[in-house]
DNA sequence: AAAAAAC
């Protein structure tokens, strides 16, 4: 291992001349994002690029224009060429004859945003809007401007305030749409302050916890929350084995204000009895149906169940929810709202995606030594599906003289993550090869093409991996490898490809309905066994049973459970 | 059937 890192780091001589512009522009992109190609689009453009995620399918072939100035135009185009994009709640905000409500809509119409639930609260068009209609803390608001937030996207502009009304809610948007900020602002805004000691009504304890699939992916939104929390003591604590311990001191675990981390870990500590939850009142989900499926759910639902304060507001976000995942959400929300932005299961047109055909699995990795062969930009993210066809691969690309391969799985040691990590933030890794873990929120700004060299496992995996190039309203390439094994499996993939417009082979388009694609799913849902079901059951009954005895009681309770588990192993 | 998440 350590002598691959030694050829991958710096083995091999390479002409980087050739890919100078490509460098030039990936350094910049990993420097501060106050100076980056996006943020300066931003301030020059009227309309954002993060905000214009349609112009490719909307405005085909036109140019972008002012968006203000533009809106009657828009109104008879959008009117010709498709349906309302509304959907009203019950409630219903369509007073067609207003201007008001008309340009409402057509707002709505061009964010591509569908809204369902009760009182939905209205959504904001600039960050100024909201200073003046919440009470955005100056230190908040002066980092957004530090950090080249100068307008929000769709997400933001209908998640924030629904957020901030205290309401429940499950908010679906595509990869790289700013969905963070969406809940990190609302939260940080609600919270106000830091909590110290005899101050406000804080309680002691976390007032907010966001969870997320990963470690890595758990420790960029720490990095976004330490951003916007610039200029004020806030205590925002990555959880991981080494702070878990620290806040094994109460006095440590009052300070608190927000936690992040990965569900298994809080639980661990809940468990171990260094962790208290009765205080909080914001509880995220990230990436929400990775977090609901059968893996993670006995464990969700533990932490749910320990943040027992009546009024805890809770949010569920995901580029993909499906239907099953979207239910058990609805269970756990209480009076929610649910905002869709765009076509649900379709990444971003900005992606360009096409189906490479390899026989087999031996073809593989001539097709991608061949691929690389041509002028390409890096960095380059592969997937593939298990760890070990990972380091493998990798160790082939450093063999066959490929410049600057990297290797990121969770089979590596924390450090040799953390590190393949910096080297991509930095820029020093332009393949990285790596498994699912990488597959979903990992924001590399500058990733410019997405090979998929093992087939994804389900449509909601392809939406995700590719969804790490394109960002932010840049363009991205996603290849996708597929094998005669596959050929079961590729009709759903393809249709995810024609439904954002890109090619697929006629032969591809003429495929059986997936039969098998259908069965591979129910697999997996059938897959926690009874005896886990059992300990789940137990665990949540003596969780509500805890509930219900107050304060000084509790640990009577905990004992209790422990008891219930163990006579049931 | 694999990956991910604790120790």
């Amino acid at each position: 291992m350590e002598a691959f890192h030694l050829l991958s780091r710096g083995g091999i001589k390479f002409d980087k001349r050739k890919y100078r512009e490509d460098v030039k522009l990936f350094n910049k992109s990993s420097t501060s994002s106050k100076n980056t190609p996006s943020a300066q689009k931003i301030k020059n453009d009227h309309l954002p690029a993060e905000l214009d995620f349609f112009k490719y399918t909307q405005d085909a072939g036109q140019k972008r224009k002012p968006q203000l100035d533009d809106l009657g135009g828009r109104k008879k185009r959008r009117k010709r060429d498709s349906g309302p994009q509304v959907e009203d709640d019950e409630e219903g905000n369509s007073d067609a004859g207003s201007i008001v409500a008309v340009e409402e809509q057509l707002v709505t119409q061009r964010h591509q945003v569908k809204t369902k639930g009760s009182n939905v609260p209205s959504h904001f068009e600039t960050f100024e809007e909201l200073r003046t209609r919440y009470s955005l803390p100056s230190h908040i608001s002066s980092n957004l401007e530090k950090y080249g937030y100068s307008r929000p996207t769709s997400i933001q502009s209908y998640a924030i305030p629904i957020l901030l009304e205290s309401r429940d809610l499950a908010a679906i948007s595509p990869t790289g749409t700013g969905k963070t900020l969406s809940y990190l602002l609302p939260t940080m805004i609600a919270l106000d302050s830091p909590n110290s000691k005899g101050k406000k009504d804080y309680g002691s304890g976390a007032r907010a916890v966001i969870l997320a699939p990963t470690r890595e992916l758990a420790h960029q939104i720490h990095n976004e929350c330490l951003k916007l929390a610039e200029g004020r003591k806030w205590r925002i604590t990555l959880f991981s084995k080494a702070t878990a311990s620290t806040l094994a001191d109460k006095n440590v675990r009052d300070k608190v204000d927000i936690i992040i981390g990965t569900p298994l870990r809080l639980v661990t500590s809940l468990q171990q009895g260094h962790l208290d939850l009765s205080n909080v009142r914001h509880l995220i989900l990230d990436e929400a149906d990775r977090m609901l499926d059968s893996e993670f759910l006995d464990q969700i639902e533990e932490i749910f169940a320990t943040c027992s304060r009546p009024d805890v507001q809770k949010a569920v976000f995901s580029a993909t929810l499906p239907a099953n995942a979207e239910k058990v959400a609805f269970d756990v929300l209480r009076d929610p709202i649910r905002v869709v932005v765009g076509l649900k299961d379709t990444p971003l047109p900005s992606i360009v995606q096409s189906l490479t055909y390899v026989a087999d699995d031996s073809s593989k990795l001539p097709t991608l030594l061949a691929h690389l062969s041509q002028p390409y930009k890096p960095p380059v993210l592969v997937f593939t599906s298990t760890q070990s066809r990972a380091s493998s691969l990798a160790e082939e690309l450093v063999i066959s003289g490929v410049p600057n391969v990297d290797c990121l799985h969770a089979g590596m040691t924390k450090k040799e993550r953390e590190d393949a990590i910096g080297r991509m933030r930095r820029g020093e890794s332009w393949i990285t090869i790596s498994t699912e873990v990488m597959a979903r929120g990992m924001d590399f700004k500058g990733v410019m093409e997405v090979i998929n060299y093992d087939f994804p496992q389900s449509v909601q995996s392809y939406i995700h991996r590719i969804g790490r190039t394109g960002r932010a309203g840049r363009e991205g390439k996603a290849v996708t490898y597929f094998t005669n094994d596959d050929a079961p499996f590729l009709k759903p993939i393809a249709n995810v490809l024609l439904q954002s417009g890109s090619p697929v082979p006629e032969w591809v388009v003429k495929l059986p309905k997936p039969s098998k694609m259908k069965r591979r799913q129910m697999g997996r849902v059938k897959r926690p066994d009874t005896v886990n079901k059992a300990r789940s059951i137990g665990r949540n009954q003596a969780l509500k049973k805890r509930d219900m005895i107050a304060g000084s009681k509790r640990r009577k309770a905990k004992e209790e459970r422990k008891v219930m588990l163990e006579t049931e192993s």
